[in-house]
DNA sequence: AAATTCACCGAGAACGTTACCGATTGATTT
DNA sequence: AAATCAATCGGTAACGTTCTCGGTGAATTT
């Protein structure tokens, strides 16, 4: 049986003062003395008083609560954000309430229909991959709920935005690769549609055409994000005649694949084949050989979003702002030469 | 600006009936035709009605909510229960609250001091290595609050559990490591006075027993969860006289300190020294050579501990039960001899 | 001495919802 | 024709908190 919390009026009673005057105590807010504050606190703490949210969500209109939602937690950058997420709401008393999609655009839609604003705050959003449609976003928008978009954000709605620099980090990536000698690079991408897979694209493909290496289509592998995905990416390139010798994958996952899979093959990753992933997962350092990656700030992107989605809250009318926080290239063994 | 949501009074007024009908009308409970109950269905979807979970929850004393306390996110294991739980909740329509403690004892009792049970129906949690006394969640359990715990369990606390055999699984790794001819078998173990830290130190003293194998104080070393820790747990065996021939790590991520370390010293993890570790994380079948471990049934403990605490809040006086989910020996390359 | 200010406190409404009880119908029974 | 009943609905209090406003007494000013 679920025993009964003491209230506000509880310690009203036992101190014969009145509820209003409890309320401004707790709240240490004007029009209290000092010695009935002294009072009702000390009360408080003896009948071991908790404020009740729903009470206060009720009138303030306001819970510090903030919904989360991801396409999944079990990898290295996603529970990294969460984490930095996390800590700032940590910080400053917000709890978050976290949602899980699997990366399925139906849960996905189904989780935001019934999101209950009444006791939220605040929306920090990474969308699913298969999202065809960002409309039910921009309906939350609209309705006045402050909603901060981080790493896979949806174009085309006029909110808060943090991700990578993932234009540059790929520039720098695939720049890497030629200048260590590789001059058949392929790209193991993810799913079409989401904008950072077009952003690490077109930095492939930019830093390719600065050099004047030979661009494929063939050599472009559209898919998924898992290991599994990246074996699939490249058992397809080696069915090629015209095969690689170095792949360029969207995140280390897809690296880490296609690794195991060259690894199997007998091909000598680094010296025949060079490979370099995104993320910086600290599977890419334990991988033998080691995987060259751009690290993603993941942990400050967390932070980030998290602060901006706290302006948000306080400030209404608060501009949208676009954060782009760049990565960081970690050469290991796996595109080298040597 | 915050839109003001749709509210019941609205329909009530809408449709010219009182609150109470649309209430009713919208529980489907009793006394209600099926008239009126299609017209306030028809009015509540034209106006986008939410339900307010904060007024519900004042008048129900019940909310939706469970709370998730971990030590950390940004592991496979941790991660995984946590999709598992995720699974179940999402399922009966419960969200989740989660907060990650960082392994710290203070933020964790920070944590629940400043939990507002008025709004949470229950709490999920696997408690801090650090955490010297668990009074805390002794009061939240007196206070009715239904409670479970998992993976690392409060000792002495009348609640459910659930948890992975530990000691089973350090016994079948153990023997498994005797049986590929290893004789001087060390053990890097987690903190003292994690249940499951004293667990897999009982399965793996057993089985040396039960085969005759020596027993050394110097081989038992105990420290954190991190790889870092396997490194140093690793270095300090190797400044003994007597070194071990295996290497029995209580997870995965100390294994691998381990098995990067013995790399580092030019030996052959397997050929001349054998490691297992525990838990099956993915990097596991990454490293080289691959690890040998004890698979942890991580999604099921997940929807299982969220089962139990969902039996636990609906039957007011469920009686605790004790969940005990067998784990399963994986041979890799690590632990064999050939 | 009267008027004004100040510091502090209390009463009551409000937030959105549900629960309880009573009221109103029309139909059915006696 | 009177009494009973079932079906349906409305009024009101309650949940715990905050907010607005008005009130009290004491201290200060005129």
């Amino acid at each position: 049986m679920r025993r009964h919390y003491a209230t506000i009026k509880d310690i009203a009673h036992a101190l014969n003062i009145s509820v209003s005057t409890v309320s401004r105590a707790l709240r240490d807010t004007y029009d209290v003395s000092a010695d009935t504050r002294k009072l009702v606190l000390e009360m408080a703490a003896k009948l071991n008083y908790k404020p009740n949210f729903n009470a206060t969500g009720l009138v303030k209109n306001s819970t510090h609560n903030l919904a989360v939602i991801l396409p999944g937690i079990t990898n290295y950058y996603f529970s990294t954000v969460f984490t930095g997420i996390q800590e700032i709401a940590y910080s400053h008393n917000y709890n978050i309430i976290l949602y899980v999609t699997n990366d399925d655009a139906a849960r996905e839609l189904n989780i935001i229909r019934n999101l209950s604003f009444s006791s939220l705050d605040g929306l920090l959003v990474s969308v699913s991959s298969q999202a065809d449609s960002c409309d039910h976003f921009q309906e939350i928008i609209d309705d006045g709920i402050p909603v901060v978009f981080f790493d896979r954000v949806a174009a085309g709605i006029r909110t808060s935005k943090v991700m990578q620099d993932d234009y540059n980090g790929a520039f720098e990536a695939t720049t890497h690769l030629i200048a260590n000698g590789y001059k058949k690079i392929a790209h193991i991408a993810g799913p079409e549609g989401l904008t950072f897979t077009t952003s690490r694209l077109n930095g492939y493909l930019d830093a390719l055409r600065k050099h004047g290496m030979p661009i494929r289509k063939k050599w472009i592998i559209h898919s998924g994000f898992t290991q599994e995905c990246g074996e699939n990416d490249l058992e397809k390139l080696w069915k090629l005649n015209d095969k690689p010798d170095a792949v360029f994958a969207v995140n280390d996952r897809k690296a880490v694949g296609a690794i195991v899979t060259l690894k199997k093959k007998n091909i000598a990753v680094g010296k025949e084949v060079g490979v370099i992933g995104f993320t910086n997962d600290p599977m890419s350092a334990i991988i033998s050989p080691s995987l060259s990656t751009i690290a993603e700030p993941a942990f400050e992107i967390g932070k980030k979003s998290c602060q901006l989605l706290l302006n948000h809250i306080k400030k209404k009318n608060f501009i949208p702002e676009e954060i782009i926080l760049p990565g960081k290239l970690i050469i290991r063994e796996s595109s080298i030469r040597s």
